[in-house]
DNA sequence: CAGACCTATAAGACTATACATAAACCGGAT
DNA sequence: ATCCGGTTTATGTATAGTCTTATAGGTCTG
């Protein structure tokens, strides 16, 4: 078989955790590595392009590529359908439509958002279980002058989170990772104590720099979310 | 101009948008693609090969390029030098050396971690400060079989984790994150209310499978975790 | 000495071509 | 009808060559 683009990253990955290429090192140029490893440039191109995408690398123009110091290492996550979170683990899943309601934007609202004119939005308060266990209480806002046909829609059967991931495309988001204490109505619908500790997510999504929704995610208590690296 | 992969993407994502393609839908082929933008099989190739690791596109061998009717996004997190988190906000840092101690590993670090013999560890307590206000109190655990320079090093000054950051590699990582209630001791090293609510992450590495470290990592009330995707 | 201006260089991008490989599809045998 | 195996096909990977572009670093100039 040929050298291949996945070779050379495992190689260069060795030489720098053995110290061959230690953090901030100036690395030989790919016309150096192209001919070490008999291959390509392009292939050699490759495997640096990628490490450099998995936050390994540094690279400029003439100045050479260079092992970063401190490496980011990337955590990849999903918006999930929460449907689908929920089902996965084998557990059955429970939509509760609890509140659903057309009203000007709040002031506070089009600052956390971004909105600067007046305008009307969709909000919605609903429950997720999985069986029977309040598994995330879920309190968003929907932009109706970016999604006008969420008004014609009643959210009895399906949730905004579905309905809006496989409807409404999005160019930008944020997510925001806090843990909360537990209102009086967040514990209620959780059902757990006033005051314990909730998870929550915060996530706003934009289509080109227009708020499409806000959503504010309570989970229940024993939530804890993975990622690996 | 040449058309770049640049362009491709773009158009790509254009015409998903604006619904040419919808979610699920089967795209034409690379070579007709070729033809369209004018360009070598090779630059709709990387286009769609970057549209795929961003999440967008789904592709198989024979079967052909697919829109993802649920893109999963990917946000990025950094392992972070505390000290660098800290004084990017302008706040200077303080760190403070709680505990160290060498102790043989608990039973339920061993199976946290995937530690199955016995062996020693370094545990650590220590306290960041940004500015005079608590931070975050971390609760470390590193393995002395695969990082054994740790048990030389005194931590006084520097805290563990930015002297593993850059000392020590890794292969593998997993981040859990949670809210939990204060106990009485992390109350009391984070100057809150017990059972308040603490964000809570856990933070295990290793490097080709045999564990590093493990860190629980509680943070102040007003923390908030960002990412942008 | 500072600033403007070159130039050599390393990465970045594109093309045309070739071969590799997974898997969908189809046709024949059971 | 169902299973099996070969064919086809779209993506995956590699190559040699060419051209582009950012820029580090040297040089020239005021």
């Amino acid at each position: 078989m040929r050298t291949s683009y996945h070779d050379i990253k495992a190689e260069v990955l060795k030489r720098i955790r053995n110290n061959t290429w230690p953090p901030g090192a100036l690395m030989p140029g790919e016309i150096d590595l192209a001919k070490e490893f008999g291959c390509a440039r392009a292939t050699v191109n490759r495997a640096m392009r990628e490490l450099v995408d998995e936050g390994i690398l540094e690279r400029k123009r003439k100045a050479g590529t260079r092992v970063r110091s401190s490496p980011t290492r990337r955590a990849q996550f999903a918006i999930p359908i929460i449907r689908e979170e929920i089902t996965s683990t084998g557990a059955s899943y429970r939509y509760v439509l609890v509140e659903r309601q057309i009203m000007d934007a709040p002031d506070w609202l089009r600052g956390q958002v971004g909105l600067d004119r007046d305008g009307q939005v969709l909000h919605i308060r609903c429950m997720h279980y999985a069986g029977n266990v309040p598994y995330q209480y879920e309190d968003r806002w929907i932009n109706l002058a970016a999604v006008p046909a969420a008004a014609d829609y009643d959210f009895e059967t399906t949730g905004p989170n579905e309905w809006l991931v496989s409807e409404v495309p999005f160019t930008d988001g944020e997510l925001v990772f806090s843990a909360t204490s537990a209102t009086s109505d967040v514990a209620e619908f959780l059902n757990t104590a006033q005051d314990a500790a909730i998870f929550t997510v915060e996530r706003t999504t934009w289509l080109n720099s227009t708020n499409v929704t806000y959503a504010r995610l309570y989970f229940c208590g024993a939530y804890k979310m993975t990622t690996r690296f």
